[in-house]
DNA sequence: CGGAATCCGACAAGATACTG
DNA sequence: CAGTATCTTGTCGGATTCCG
Protein backbone atom coordinates (compact mmCIF):
# COMPACT_ATOMS: atom_id res chain seq x y z
CA UNK A 1 0.00 0.00 0.00
CA UNK A 2 2.86 2.36 -0.24
CA UNK A 3 1.57 3.27 -4.13
CA UNK A 4 -0.90 6.32 -3.99
CA UNK A 5 -4.04 5.00 -4.61
CA UNK A 6 -5.31 7.98 -6.82
CA UNK A 7 -2.37 9.03 -8.30
CA UNK A 8 -3.08 10.35 -12.25
CA UNK A 9 -7.03 9.06 -12.14
CA UNK A 10 -10.24 11.45 -12.17
CA UNK A 11 -11.33 13.11 -9.01
CA UNK A 12 -14.96 10.79 -8.38
CA UNK A 13 -17.30 13.22 -6.65
CA UNK A 14 -18.82 10.60 -4.43
CA UNK A 15 -15.67 9.77 -2.78
CA UNK A 16 -15.90 13.38 -1.62
CA UNK A 17 -18.94 12.69 0.04
CA UNK A 18 -17.72 9.86 1.28
CA UNK A 19 -14.74 11.63 3.19
CA UNK A 20 -16.66 13.86 4.43
CA UNK A 21 -19.22 11.67 5.74
CA UNK A 22 -16.80 9.67 7.63
CA UNK A 23 -15.29 12.68 8.92
CA UNK A 24 -18.34 14.32 10.13
CA UNK A 25 -19.37 10.76 12.13
CA UNK A 26 -15.47 11.05 14.06
CA UNK A 27 -15.22 14.60 14.52
CA UNK A 28 -15.84 16.07 18.01
CA UNK A 29 -13.25 16.37 20.55
CA UNK A 30 -14.15 13.42 22.81
CA UNK A 31 -15.50 10.79 20.13
CA UNK A 32 -12.76 9.06 19.23
CA UNK A 33 -11.12 8.78 22.99
CA UNK A 34 -14.53 7.31 23.90
CA UNK A 35 -14.59 4.91 21.30
CA UNK A 36 -10.76 4.10 22.27
CA UNK A 37 -11.49 3.09 25.42
CA UNK A 38 -15.01 1.09 24.12
CA UNK A 39 -12.72 -0.82 22.33
CA UNK A 40 -10.80 -2.00 25.13
CA UNK A 41 -14.32 -3.03 27.32
CA UNK A 42 -18.13 -1.83 27.93
CA UNK A 43 -17.61 1.92 29.85
CA UNK A 44 -20.52 3.07 32.23
CA UNK A 45 -21.02 7.28 32.39
CA UNK A 46 -19.02 7.33 35.18
CA UNK A 47 -16.37 5.85 34.47
CA UNK A 48 -15.71 7.20 30.77
CA UNK A 49 -16.27 10.97 32.62
CA UNK A 50 -13.37 10.21 35.00
CA UNK A 51 -10.98 8.51 32.79
CA UNK A 52 -11.23 11.08 29.95
CA UNK A 53 -9.42 13.99 31.41
CA UNK A 54 -10.93 17.29 30.77
CA UNK A 55 -14.25 16.34 29.43
CA UNK A 56 -17.43 17.68 31.14
CA UNK A 57 -20.58 16.48 32.12
CA UNK A 58 -22.13 17.99 29.60
CA UNK A 59 -19.80 17.45 26.28
CA UNK A 60 -19.41 13.76 27.45
CA UNK A 61 -23.45 13.77 27.27
CA UNK A 62 -23.75 15.08 24.12
CA UNK A 63 -21.01 12.86 22.14
CA UNK A 64 -22.35 9.74 23.36
CA UNK A 65 -25.52 10.85 21.96
CA UNK A 66 -24.52 11.95 18.72
CA UNK A 67 -22.63 8.42 19.04
CA UNK A 68 -25.38 7.05 19.58
CA UNK A 69 -27.78 8.50 16.97
CA UNK A 70 -25.27 7.52 14.73
CA UNK A 71 -25.39 4.18 15.16
CA UNK A 72 -21.70 4.33 16.98
CA UNK A 73 -22.42 3.10 20.42
CA UNK A 74 -24.73 0.90 21.97
CA UNK A 75 -26.46 2.29 25.13
CA UNK A 76 -27.94 -0.21 28.08
CA UNK A 77 -29.84 1.32 30.69
CA UNK A 78 -30.03 -1.28 34.14
CA UNK A 79 -33.29 -0.94 35.50
CA UNK A 80 -31.32 -0.97 39.47
CA UNK A 81 -31.07 1.87 41.69
CA UNK A 82 -28.86 3.22 41.83
CA UNK A 83 -29.37 3.30 37.87
CA UNK A 84 -26.44 2.09 35.64
CA UNK A 85 -25.70 2.44 31.90
CA UNK A 86 -23.12 0.98 29.89
CA UNK A 87 -22.28 1.97 26.67
CA UNK A 88 -20.60 -0.74 23.91
CA UNK A 89 -19.58 -1.06 20.43
CA UNK A 90 -21.54 -1.63 17.44
CA UNK A 91 -20.53 -3.21 14.20
CA UNK A 92 -19.64 -0.05 12.64
CA UNK A 93 -17.59 0.69 15.16
CA UNK A 94 -15.71 -2.59 15.14
CA UNK A 95 -15.33 -2.06 10.99
CA UNK A 96 -13.98 1.65 11.80
CA UNK A 97 -11.15 0.27 14.75
CA UNK A 98 -8.59 -0.56 11.04
CA UNK A 99 -8.99 3.28 9.97
CA UNK A 100 -8.27 4.52 13.54
CA UNK A 101 -5.37 2.25 13.78
CA UNK A 102 -3.84 3.59 10.34
CA UNK A 103 -4.34 7.14 11.33
CA UNK A 104 -2.20 6.05 14.53
CA UNK A 105 0.46 4.64 13.11
CA UNK A 106 0.44 7.54 10.25
CA UNK A 107 0.97 9.97 13.59
CA UNK A 108 3.26 7.73 15.18
CA UNK A 109 5.37 7.09 11.77
CA UNK A 110 5.16 10.96 10.89
CA UNK A 111 6.25 12.51 14.94
CA UNK A 112 4.95 15.75 15.45
CA UNK A 113 4.86 19.06 13.92
CA UNK A 114 5.96 22.25 15.24
CA UNK A 115 1.81 23.59 15.13
CA UNK A 116 0.73 20.64 17.19
CA UNK A 117 3.92 20.51 19.76
CA UNK A 118 2.70 23.87 20.32
CA UNK A 119 -1.12 23.30 20.96
CA UNK A 120 0.23 20.43 23.24
CA UNK A 121 2.44 23.24 25.26
CA UNK A 122 -0.83 25.36 25.26
CA UNK A 123 -2.60 22.81 26.85
CA UNK A 124 -0.55 21.54 29.75
CA UNK A 125 -0.16 25.03 31.06
CA UNK B 1 -8.31 -7.19 10.58
CA UNK B 2 -11.46 -8.23 11.08
CA UNK B 3 -10.71 -8.60 14.94
CA UNK B 4 -10.81 -5.68 16.99
CA UNK B 5 -6.74 -5.19 18.16
CA UNK B 6 -7.30 -3.62 21.15
CA UNK B 7 -9.97 -5.62 23.02
CA UNK B 8 -9.75 -7.04 26.58
CA UNK B 9 -6.20 -5.23 26.70
CA UNK B 10 -5.40 -2.50 29.13
CA UNK B 11 -5.35 1.05 27.56
CA UNK B 12 -2.13 2.84 26.52
CA UNK B 13 -2.22 6.55 27.47
CA UNK B 14 0.75 7.20 24.58
CA UNK B 15 -2.28 5.81 22.17
CA UNK B 16 -4.09 8.34 23.02
CA UNK B 17 -2.00 11.21 22.09
CA UNK B 18 -1.09 9.48 18.60
CA UNK B 19 -5.03 9.57 18.11
CA UNK B 20 -5.23 13.11 19.07
CA UNK B 21 -2.39 14.19 16.96
CA UNK B 22 -3.57 12.66 13.83
CA UNK B 23 -7.01 14.03 14.16
CA UNK B 24 -5.67 17.79 14.86
CA UNK B 25 -3.76 17.42 11.31
CA UNK B 26 -6.45 15.89 9.59
CA UNK B 27 -9.43 18.27 11.43
CA UNK B 28 -10.14 21.35 9.13
CA UNK B 29 -13.27 21.41 7.22
CA UNK B 30 -11.59 21.51 3.84
CA UNK B 31 -8.24 19.81 4.04
CA UNK B 32 -9.15 16.42 3.74
CA UNK B 33 -11.02 17.16 0.75
CA UNK B 34 -7.81 19.55 -0.44
CA UNK B 35 -5.49 16.16 0.40
CA UNK B 36 -7.99 14.33 -1.78
CA UNK B 37 -7.42 16.39 -4.50
CA UNK B 38 -3.57 16.52 -4.23
CA UNK B 39 -3.62 12.62 -4.28
CA UNK B 40 -4.71 13.04 -7.98
CA UNK B 41 -2.13 15.23 -9.26
CA UNK B 42 -0.46 18.70 -8.16
CA UNK B 43 -3.21 22.21 -8.06
CA UNK B 44 -3.02 25.64 -8.00
CA UNK B 45 -4.54 27.86 -5.77
CA UNK B 46 -7.33 29.24 -8.03
CA UNK B 47 -8.03 25.34 -9.15
CA UNK B 48 -8.40 24.15 -6.19
CA UNK B 49 -11.00 27.30 -5.30
CA UNK B 50 -13.25 26.67 -7.83
CA UNK B 51 -13.22 22.77 -7.42
CA UNK B 52 -14.18 22.52 -3.61
CA UNK B 53 -17.61 23.93 -3.86
CA UNK B 54 -18.28 26.45 -0.75
CA UNK B 55 -14.76 26.93 0.31
CA UNK B 56 -14.04 30.63 0.56
CA UNK B 57 -10.81 32.71 -0.52
CA UNK B 58 -9.94 33.00 3.39
CA UNK B 59 -10.60 29.63 4.44
CA UNK B 60 -8.52 27.78 1.43
CA UNK B 61 -5.76 30.05 2.19
CA UNK B 62 -5.82 29.33 5.84
CA UNK B 63 -6.18 25.32 5.59
CA UNK B 64 -3.42 25.86 3.27
CA UNK B 65 -1.03 27.45 5.41
CA UNK B 66 -1.87 25.16 8.19
CA UNK B 67 -1.35 21.97 6.13
CA UNK B 68 2.27 23.90 4.97
CA UNK B 69 3.16 24.39 8.63
CA UNK B 70 2.61 20.91 8.98
CA UNK B 71 4.56 19.70 6.48
CA UNK B 72 1.37 17.80 4.51
CA UNK B 73 1.59 19.77 1.11
CA UNK B 74 4.57 21.50 -0.18
CA UNK B 75 3.51 24.63 -1.71
CA UNK B 76 5.70 26.14 -5.21
CA UNK B 77 5.95 29.73 -6.13
CA UNK B 78 6.76 30.30 -9.84
CA UNK B 79 8.62 34.04 -10.73
CA UNK B 80 6.15 34.26 -13.61
CA UNK B 81 3.57 36.96 -14.27
CA UNK B 82 0.61 36.58 -13.57
CA UNK B 83 1.90 34.77 -10.40
CA UNK B 84 1.58 30.89 -9.90
CA UNK B 85 1.45 28.80 -6.95
CA UNK B 86 1.37 25.09 -7.14
CA UNK B 87 0.53 22.93 -4.01
CA UNK B 88 1.55 19.25 -3.80
CA UNK B 89 2.45 16.39 -1.60
CA UNK B 90 4.49 15.42 0.75
CA UNK B 91 6.17 12.10 1.83
CA UNK B 92 3.42 12.68 5.18
CA UNK B 93 0.58 13.24 2.64
CA UNK B 94 1.61 9.85 0.70
CA UNK B 95 1.43 7.91 3.81
CA UNK B 96 -1.68 9.28 4.91
CA UNK B 97 -3.25 7.94 2.48
CA UNK B 98 -3.68 4.27 3.34
CA UNK B 99 -5.96 5.85 6.40
CA UNK B 100 -7.88 7.82 4.12
CA UNK B 101 -8.89 5.34 2.45
CA UNK B 102 -9.65 3.26 5.00
CA UNK B 103 -12.17 5.79 6.38
CA UNK B 104 -13.66 6.11 3.06
CA UNK B 105 -13.89 2.42 2.85
CA UNK B 106 -15.86 2.39 6.05
CA UNK B 107 -18.17 5.05 4.93
CA UNK B 108 -19.34 3.65 2.42
CA UNK B 109 -20.04 0.44 4.11
CA UNK B 110 -21.94 1.78 6.34
CA UNK B 111 -24.08 3.91 5.10
CA UNK B 112 -25.39 7.08 5.98
CA UNK B 113 -26.75 7.77 9.63
CA UNK B 114 -29.67 10.30 10.38
CA UNK B 115 -27.80 13.04 11.29
CA UNK B 116 -25.56 12.91 8.21
CA UNK B 117 -28.48 12.79 6.27
CA UNK B 118 -29.95 15.55 8.13
CA UNK B 119 -26.95 18.02 7.48
CA UNK B 120 -26.64 17.10 4.11
CA UNK B 121 -30.02 18.04 3.53
CA UNK B 122 -29.17 21.27 5.12
CA UNK B 123 -26.50 22.00 2.90
CA UNK B 124 -28.44 21.81 0.20
CA UNK B 125 -31.03 24.23 0.91
C1' DC C 1 -25.92 7.76 39.24
C1' DG C 2 -26.69 9.68 35.05
C1' DG C 3 -28.37 12.82 33.27
C1' DA C 4 -31.31 17.73 31.44
C1' DA C 5 -31.65 22.87 31.03
C1' DT C 6 -29.74 27.24 30.70
C1' DC C 7 -26.36 30.70 30.05
C1' DC C 8 -22.10 32.27 28.20
C1' DG C 9 -17.30 32.98 26.19
C1' DA C 10 -13.92 31.70 22.70
C1' DC C 11 -12.70 30.74 18.51
C1' DA C 12 -13.74 28.88 13.87
C1' DA C 13 -15.62 30.26 9.77
C1' DG C 14 -18.03 33.51 6.36
C1' DA C 15 -18.50 38.16 3.82
C1' DT C 16 -16.45 41.90 1.89
C1' DA C 17 -12.95 44.95 0.32
C1' DC C 18 -8.32 45.80 -0.99
C1' DT C 19 -3.26 44.61 -3.02
C1' DG C 20 1.73 43.06 -4.88
C1' DC D 1 -3.46 35.30 -9.87
C1' DA D 2 -3.05 34.59 -5.32
C1' DG D 3 -3.36 36.29 -1.79
C1' DT D 4 -4.26 40.11 3.06
C1' DA D 5 -7.00 42.79 6.20
C1' DT D 6 -11.02 43.65 8.69
C1' DC D 7 -15.45 42.88 10.38
C1' DT D 8 -19.32 39.97 11.44
C1' DT D 9 -21.63 35.61 12.36
C1' DG D 10 -22.13 30.99 14.03
C1' DT D 11 -20.95 26.91 16.34
C1' DC D 12 -18.52 24.34 19.86
C1' DG D 13 -17.54 23.56 24.20
C1' DG D 14 -17.47 24.99 29.33
C1' DA D 15 -19.76 26.38 33.96
C1' DT D 16 -23.55 26.07 36.72
C1' DT D 17 -27.86 24.51 38.47
C1' DC D 18 -31.56 21.26 38.94
C1' DC D 19 -33.88 16.41 38.59
C1' DG D 20 -35.83 11.13 38.54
Amino acid sequence: MDVPIAKNRDVKPEEYAELRRALTLISGKWKLEILWLLYHRPHRFGELLRTINGVTQHMLTRQLRELEADGLVTRTVFAEVPPRVEYGMTDATIALEPAIWALMEWSREFGTPARIAAEAKAARD
